[in-house]
DNA sequence: CACCTCATTGACTGTTTTGGTCAATTTCTA
DNA sequence: TAGAAATTGACCAAAACAGTCAATGAGGTG
């Protein structure tokens, strides 16, 4: 995404963070640009100068987004357990998460938009859920060691939908160690859980 | 809550589910009434014959959703078995957003309402979690069945934040019985892996 | 220091949106 | 068929909005 005004690395990061949240939260029509610039804690007119108009950081923050998650899932994926590579994958998950609180829920939000012109210029906007696991995580896994009746999908799922339980319950206080802490306990008792006596 | 008209109950009906859905997404502020008018099917003349003003519209549906949902959950609790228990009580749940899909939603966004004013007046925003189970829901229950070193707590919390996910992912085609069937593959896996063998 | 350049501010503007009103119309009741 | 009650939506003043720009500040160079 080109800029033409070049952009101090503090106040590009606490613009990106800001919008998004307000745009996650919000949605574009009803995210408004006074809420991110004070949120930004910058002048009115520096995000008019920096990004042209609402709809150009829009388009910028979702090719930032996008890209940011992509780049980091695509890669580190060669474990061949099945929880030491959920355990990654919902590490991943936690540290962009830790960067940016609102990446993923701006993702979704996202989808929702309604408005014409603006899913025209979003052409990507395929964002199932994170990660797209049924192409890239399921391949390979080995699934033998988990008990009898115990399907993999589902699994993967409850453990999913248990990290963003978790990210949910920490988002107001956000300390990485502590949530990858209590992400381990959780998933100690469903490897036992899950996994046959033997594998444990 | 005192209505000095007499509102039809289909009607009603309709401006409650509507205005829950934008208060639920939008918060008070950005929720509007034009939009409320419009899900509803009414004219905006109406709801304010009704309800008074955007405020007196809000706090009712306050008391609304704060009664329906805690009408619901103090009721059967009886089951002594850890699963049966639960299962009644997540199927409430779905059952509860099956009838108004907002009302979780909607009441934790009242606790993410910052105007001070509103804050005044809604004096019982301490809806942490749905449900509150720590005091009414693990007294007297049998964690005896359940394999060495899984958490009974931990446990509730797996199968609170599954059936969140199920109804995120339904969310746009709510069919309650295909949620039931879907909860209890899950559940029933969750049984197989949390239980001891006697015990399933 | 004097000069220039570029980053940054926030008061301001024209426009749109907002909560709320009310005269007019439709629907109900007897 | 008359009168009451329910319902409408054009309308309004006030607020909020995206975007502008003259003014100010900060930093560098000779």
């Amino acid at each position: 995404m080109m800029q033409e005004v070049h952009i101090p690395e503090d106040k590009k990061q606490r613009i990106i963070r800001a919008a998004m949240e307000h745009f996650a939260k919000n949605g574009y029509k009803k995210a408004t640009m006074d809420e991110i610039v004070a949120a930004a804690d910058i002048s009115k007119g520096l995000i008019f100068h920096y990004f042209g108009n609402k709809k150009k950081l829009y388009l910028y923050l979702y090719e930032f987004a996008y890209g940011l998650v992509y780049d980091r899932i695509v890669k580190s994926f060669e474990r061949e357990d099945l929880f030491e590579r959920i355990r990654e994958s919902e590490q991943i998950k936690l540290a962009v998460v830790s960067e940016y609180p609102y990446v993923l829920d701006f993702l979704l939000s996202v989808r929702r938009e309604t408005d014409e012109q603006l899913r025209e210029k979003i052409s990507r906007v395929k964002v199932e859920s994170f990660p797209p696991w049924k192409e890239t995580f399921l391949p390979g896994l080995d699934a033998s060691k988990l008990r009898e009746g115990i399907g993999l999908e589902k699994v993967i799922k409850i453990i999913s939908w248990t990290t963003d339980g978790l990210l949910a319950e920490h988002k107001d206080n956000f300390v990485l160690e502590d949530i990858f802490a209590e992400m381990d306990e959780y998933l100690d008792l469903m490897r036992k859980a899950f996994y046959k006596e033997e594998y444990q």
